[in-house]
DNA sequence: AAATGCACTTTGGTCATACCATTCGAAATT
DNA sequence: AATTTCGAATGGTATGACCAAAGTGCATTT
């Protein structure tokens, strides 16, 4: 690392990053709250002295990273977003793509975050976190029909993210949400037999199960045989 | 969730939403490989049949998102980039603060994460991980001066760091990056004290050895220690 | 011959203007 | 009062122009 270079070069900032900086800082101190209206494109540009292009760019690179939301039309402009978790765990696995990810490594990290993530739901979890999941669980039941085949990978999904949402605990979800997001990139189209479907079910029902009773051990011993044994099923078992 | 209806609403895409995806689409299946160069914008315009400023819009995403970095001049133009965890991990940080993150909950998530990771990291780190932690160690030796405490900050967050890429796991060491960026931010400008900045080090040294010896146990309880000790640690003691 | 400096070309950065499409709300109509 | 209509506000796109930076190569100087 070279903190320690006597000299660094200069920066070259340009114009419409200044001004998407400085709409940035005033969202994250809360000087501009979720659901704020911004002035239109052609007053920021008028305040900013600059030319309404700027400041497209710059609400486009503020509105890529869920920093606002922006709408058309009479009464419509830029509102501050409240945070988009689907696109930053989409983001994260583009990034982690870019960078030369494989199944095994989410698989691993899977049994790593989600076997230590169970302790914090077992310590944090109120009934109404574990009703949620106990009706997504009878939920998925009701799908177990090979018509409606094509459901069942979200279910499969909400189930982890349920679990982990028990936790409440905000970078976790996020974590475990991205790498379930991969999944679903990996298994898009993925149909599970009539078998895959029973075990995943049974499954999800034994490690709720066993979270609800908090029996921590058996509940981290069962969800890592699951994503273990899920890893290997459908087109995830190709590596990418 | 609605995924049962009959009519979704129609998608009123914006063209520069159209360009930027086929263009990640084309990055992410390997079609461009990093590094490779794209046709300048007004090329891309005339490709595209728009007008220059939709292709400037469409790379402002991209860019904002690490799939491509912009270079002024003769020989410029966009190049595919090769991921961008620093961004990334700002980006969570900057998500989950939106969404109501807590000091509470990032020591939480960091003790959940980093034992869990150390088991990772016995199992798949050789012996050139190892050593980079070792340097790191002696390096903030070298720094416990007076004089130097401004970079031990730096020093401090190198470590934990180097340990999760001892896990040789993308993901997992993308989310102890993101972590650590919250505790940069919430610290900057603070300078440890003599003895926080010894016992720093001290745990280190002995969560590395601990790692080394491959005891398990050991290290996680240690680890766990010191995330909580630290916690409670300067201006990041203090919640948001 | 090597180093310097200068002009030229390419390419992104910014501005200004114009026009379209959408959206919301107020006015007009029934 | 409910409905329809219309207009103003606002983002989306296109054109054209000019500036600034960065590389290239040639000419000049040493």
């Amino acid at each position: 690392m070279n903190e320690n270079q006597l000299f660094k070069p200069v920066e070259q900032k340009r114009v419409f990053e200044d001004i998407a900086n400085q709409i940035r800082e005033a969202i994250l101190s809360k000087k501009l709250k979720a659901q704020d209206r911004l002035p239109s494109e052609r007053e920021l540009a008028e305040q900013f002295k600059v030319g309404r292009l700027t400041i497209r760019e710059a609400l486009r690179t503020l509105e890529s990273k869920g920093f606002v939301k922006v709408k058309k039309g009479s009464g419509g402009g830029a509102f501050v977003g409240e945070g988009d978790p689907g696109m930053v765990a989409s983001l994260i696995i583009d990034n982690l793509q870019l960078e030369g990810l494989t199944g095994d490594q989410i698989t691993e990290s899977r049994i790593t975050l989600e076997c230590a993530g169970i302790r914090m739901a077992i310590k944090n979890a109120g009934m109404d976190d574990l009703d949620r999941v106990a009706e997504s669980i009878e939920a998925t039941r009701e799908i177990l029909k090979p018509e409606r085949a094509g459901e069942i990978l979200a279910k499969m999904v909400e189930f982890h993210i349920l679990v982990a949402k028990a936790s409440h605990n905000l970078p976790y979800v996020l974590f475990v949400r991205s790498l379930m997001e991969w999944g679903l990139r990996m298994r898009k189209n993925w149909i599970p037999t009539a078998e895959e479907q029973a075990y995943s079910y049974q499954s999800h029902l034994d490690i709720f199960r066993s979270i609800s009773s908090k029996d921590e051990k058996k509940a981290m011993a069962l969800m890592e045989e699951h994503i273990i044994c899920m890893g290997s099923l459908g087109p995830n078992s190709i590596k990418m």
